[in-house]
DNA sequence: TGTACATCAGTGAACGCGCGTTCACTGATGTAC
DNA sequence: TGTACATCAGTGAACGCGCGTTCACTGATGTAC
């Protein structure tokens, strides 16, 4: 294999940043260029003819994560009608399944690049675009009831059931193996569908 | 410097270990045998005459935060002259401060390790440790009244508090530099004390 | 439409570097008498 | 208590290895005529 068509290169970029956007969920951006690029059907030395380096693609995997995240999310309220509370439920059954506990390649970016993201420097991109992240899934999480009167609460009622989320999830996997894991999803889910 | 007697080998030891729980819970585990042992003022060739390997060490610093976080609970409730709800509530003031979001080295391993934690092999020393020690926060955690009536509701509430807390820690982390880390720890202060 | 040639995505060997780990050596400590 | 010697914690050079990155090369693609 060669020089390849244009568009076989674009598609080929599109497949190494979405690869990457999984591995980093899974096995945090430790995982090497090397691994990475044979996981995409390449070999390690294409990578420098599509990103200038590791840090840009990390950048760009991690906006390519939570650009999904949003798109699932516009599609829940779809399949719900637009109904928030009923889409936030599911989302909550969802989040809090030992399915997503199990695959985290393919689960919430804000649980799995979380410990990545807290020690990158303050003035990398990953980290604006996932703050941007934070606060866009804990505006999906606001109460469906009155947001007129008493925004603030609800932007905080927001954030306090996505930590709620994201530590019960990060809590399972580290406990995984333990039936621990289970009740702490089963608890997180109790909490938080019993005043929803 | 050579040879050196075996009380200050001991201590040397005891160095090493504490020094590496706290750049294990700042840093990672990812962290250097050179950079650990430099820190704790050996060189590192040293480290092999203590340690097996690094994931002894990994285990060994792992256990020895966990020891550390409930020496530090009992002498919580000490210092509340054994009242579970006044000691609980200094612990969710401190839990959430900015302090502690900014210095994970001498903070909380539940929130500090779970990353590394969740990436370890299952039948690693490391996690066993760490799963007890959720399930000791979470105990110390659970709702001071009725602990007779409804036992598994009471266990599940400490779940769940324990993973808003560590939720709430790790995103304000990891949005460090953004107001929506401030604002986090205290939605999931308000969310927290009003209640208990 | 067909031919000639420049382009450049992908390959695989190679780079300097830092990793975990090993080892020959040092010399104060601990012990045997 | 004093001397002779074995022990072994700590040192620093060295090991093989995998990392991120570079580069000469390949040959199908894209373009100019």
């Amino acid at each position: 294999m060669a020089r390849v068509s244009q568009a076989q290169a674009q598609e080929n970029r599109r497949r190494v940043v979405d690869t990457a956007s999984r591995l980093f969920r899974e096995q945090g951006t430790g995982v090497s260029v090397a691994d990475l690029m044979k996981a995409a059907g390449l070999t390690h030395g294409a990578f420098y003819k599509q990103f200038a380096s590791k840090e840009a693609l990390i950048d760009e995997a991690t906006a390519h994560a939570f650009a999904d995240l949003a798109r699932r999310h516009t599609a829940g309220l779809g399949q719900h009608d637009g109904q928030r509370d009923a889409a936030q439920r599911a989302l909550i059954d969802a989040y809090l399944s030992t399915g997503h506990r199990d695959d985290p390649a393919d689960g919430c970016p804000v649980a799995g690049l979380a410990g990545d993201i807290a020690r990158e420097p303050e003035d990398r991109e990953a980290r604006r675009v996932y703050a941007q992240g934070v606060a866009a899934f804990a505006a999906f999480l606001t109460p469906d009831g009155a947001t007129e009167a008493d925004a603030e609460d609800d932007a905080g009622a927001g954030l306090t059931r996505l930590s709620t989320l994201v530590g019960a999830l990060i809590l399972a996997r580290a406990t995984q193996g333990s039936p621990l894991s289970e009740e702490i999803l089963a608890a997180a889910h109790a909490a938080l569908t019993e005043s929803a």
